[in-house]
DNA sequence: GTAGCACCGTAGGTATTAGG
DNA sequence: CCTAATACCTACGGTGCTAC
């Protein structure tokens, strides 16, 4: 099935948290607990999209609402992904824990014994706030909750029976138990998706964040897929070269992915070309840096007060 | 296979222009 | 008036096509 034909009607978008600790990753020396944390977010950005990826292949036809951030008396809730069906929505939380874990009681630990926050409570604690904001606003329909534990490589010893636990080894069966089970609604939740989307909240507070400031970041130019130094190629071919994995990119989008994380990490600074240059370490020529804001950006001022947008 | 060629893209010299 | 921005120009590497 082809993804066009696919219904989402509320994407999945890295949060800017995870965007901004990206951009900040191969600039600042992180603590080994900024580093973890940023870890984290990917992890569990990944397994969302790879949980996103399954529905696409064998849940195509009911709509979805992902990465959803809404609030009910004061608390702040996150959904993973929210399937519409005909018989009721489902709400999923999605965990890409990997390797083996051990639950002993209510606590949670890696075998190492690093205890972390029970995701069984997380779970049910959106799925509270979740049922009160619906009912609330009048909606009285039925939810069935899911904690999805997507990654293969994840092992829970001492696992509870518990039928909203989704092992990996059981995803499968589950997938073909939710085919079975769901249908598509047609409009039946056109209002309440509405509601939703209008009460959804794009900016998140973030404590999280490990204060930076321009001086202290390296600069450079970074490979969009392991995060090392690209080096320029002196051949004139376009082409920027990853110092770590090989990994070639054409020079435009990589000084164009530069700006980005600029704007990301300093929206309050004007994007100019001597800025954007330093801010690319001298990889790539004044010029082309030129070339590349007049193509892609809307140019205000003139002379010495140029930037652009 | 490869020489010839057009086309695309970058580097860098130089002249011109605008802002501070 | 000085400096940074930048337009214009040339040089040149890479790519892909064609004719042989």
């Amino acid at each position: 099935m082809k993804g066009c034909d696919y219904l989402i009607l509320k994407p999945r978008s890295e949060s800017s948290e995870l965007l901004i600790l990206r951009a900040l990753s191969p600039r600042k020396n992180f603590t080994e607990k900024e580093r973890q944390y940023y870890l984290g977010l990917e992890k569990g950005y990944e397994g969302e999209l790879k949980f996103d990826k399954l529905m696409e292949t064998h849940l195509n036809e009911i709509p979805f609402l992902n990465d959803l951030l809404l609030e009910q008396n004061n608390s702040l809730f996150q959904i993973d992904s929210l399937g519409c069906s005909k018989d009721g929505l489902y709400l999923f939380d999605i965990k890409n824990f990997e390797g083996d874990f051990i639950v002993d009681g209510e606590t949670w630990k890696t075998t190492n014994g690093t205890e972390l926050k029970n995701p069984i409570h997380q779970s049910t604690r959106c799925e509270t706030l979740f049922r009160k904001y619906l009912l609330e606003r009048k909606f009285n329909l039925p939810i069935k909750s899911y904690l999805i534990f997507i990654n293969p490589h994840f092992t829970l010893y001492n696992a509870p029976i518990n039928p909203s636990i989704i092992l990996p080894t059981q995803l499968d069966k589950f997938i073909e138990k939710l085919q079975m089970d769901i249908s598509n609604p047609g409009t039946k939740y056109t209002k309440l998706v509405e509601r939703i989307l209008s009460d959804h909240r794009s900016g998140y507070p973030n404590p999280n964040l490990p204060k930076y400031e321009y001086g202290e970041l390296k600069k450079g130019v970074f490979c969009s897929e392991c995060r090392s130094n690209m080096l320029s190629d002196l051949d004139r071919t376009g082409k920027v070269f990853c110092g770590g994995c090989r990994n070639v990119e054409s020079l435009e989008s990589a000084v164009l992915r530069s700006i980005w994380d600029f704007q990301l990490l300093f929206p309050e600074k004007k994007v100019t070309t001597v800025e954007i240059f330093k801010w690319c370490n001298g990889i790539v020529g004044y010029r082309t840096i030129l070339r590349i804001l007049i193509k892609n950006f809307k140019r205000e001022g003139n002379g010495k007060a140029t930037f652009y947008l």
